[in-house]
DNA sequence: TTTGGAACTTACTTATTAGTAAGTATATTT
DNA sequence: AAATATACTTACTAATAAGTAAGTTCCAAA
């Protein structure tokens, strides 16, 4: 695949971590890569192609972490921590989650863009789900709520967090975050 | 005050919580209200103006329903539920509140609605603790983790669960509510 | 050596945006 | 009755947006 294809793909999704959908254009993108407007297009001809894409990059992304994760034989806590640290991660990065940035604009995306970001919320809640089951018979994980609940309160929890903590100045991220995993 | 001047601000605020900041335009509410453009512009000058009075109004509304809660002798709990019931209410006109809306555009939205922004969300957050702290006294909840934290973990989840339950279909959102402040 | 395609640029168009300057109608005050 | 203020409209401007059509450069295959 080409390399200038994959740095917009890049630029646009960190454009959208932090400045939203509806607030980038092609040309922060092509000025940041040094190349014409047109040259975007020529890759992702409207701006929903590239919207898509970004998401499906994500869901591509995530699913090779769980894959990278059972290959290395991580265990239920084990990966559920991996989770987190992207949390960690985007938070040192001030950056929002892509869930979390586009969830907001979900009324103006199109019907592609709309469906691939409910496939890959829908994705991770689904891991997640089956992560507390399968941590909590191994005994890994205590808790008494519907792992499904648990499971959407967690992503929620994760999401939020980074909104909110973007406008806190002082703030023990790390801490909040273990207490909304907070699995004895 | 102006009649015209209190819907602009209803229908901002609207518009902001169902499109985003930077996806609606003076054109959205003047077409709305059958005035031209430039009378939104009367009004509110700059977007910035509008942005920053929309808070306001919201940080307003916040505190005369505090303060109506204390001159009824609501208990910490009914306040609580008074407070997630703005949430479920949200949720069911397909909403986003205004602290999860603009959160994802922080980083577009100019100083001053910034300000506004966070001296927002620090008066929930402390009203928040305030309650807990209180509550627990009064044996009302029982919780083990810093009020700050709980507080901020239930602020956190109120806002992301209606953005990411937007993306669910089928959703039991009150039982996800109750899970989230899970004061036993 | 030509042909074809990939990766662009040039040069636009059309639509929409926030914002403004100047004017008008109507009601209120002096 | 004249002056003033309120609440707009008319008619714009300048900037930026997404998107496109046609051309160019360069490399690789036939």
């Amino acid at each position: 695949m080409s390399v200038t294809r994959e740095k917009i793909i890049e630029l646009g999704e960190n454009l959208i971590r932090s400045k939203g959908y509806n607030a980038f254009s092609y040309q922060d993108i092509s000025t940041e890569l040094g190349i014409k407007n047109a040259a975007v297009h020529y890759y992702f001809p409207t701006k929903e192609n590239l919207g898509t894409s970004i998401v499906k990059t994500n869901i591509q992304r995530f699913e090779e972490m769980v894959e990278n994760m059972h290959s290395h034989g991580f265990n239920e806590r084990q990966q559920l921590d991996t989770f987190v640290k992207i949390y960690l991660k985007s938070h040192r990065e001030q950056k929002l989650c892509i869930i979390g940035s586009l969830a907001s604009d979900f009324n103006t995306l199109n019907e592609t863009t709309r469906t691939e970001l409910k496939r890959m919320t829908e994705i991770i809640l689904k891991w997640l789900t089956d992560i507390l089951v399968t941590g909590k018979e191994k005994k890994l994980f205590v808790f008494d709520e519907e792992p499904q609940s648990k499971a959407f309160i967690i992503l929620s929890g994760m999401v939020a967090s980074l909104q909110v903590s973007r406008m806190m100045d002082k703030m023990d991220y790390k801490n909040v975050c273990q207490t909304i995993i907070s699995l004895k």
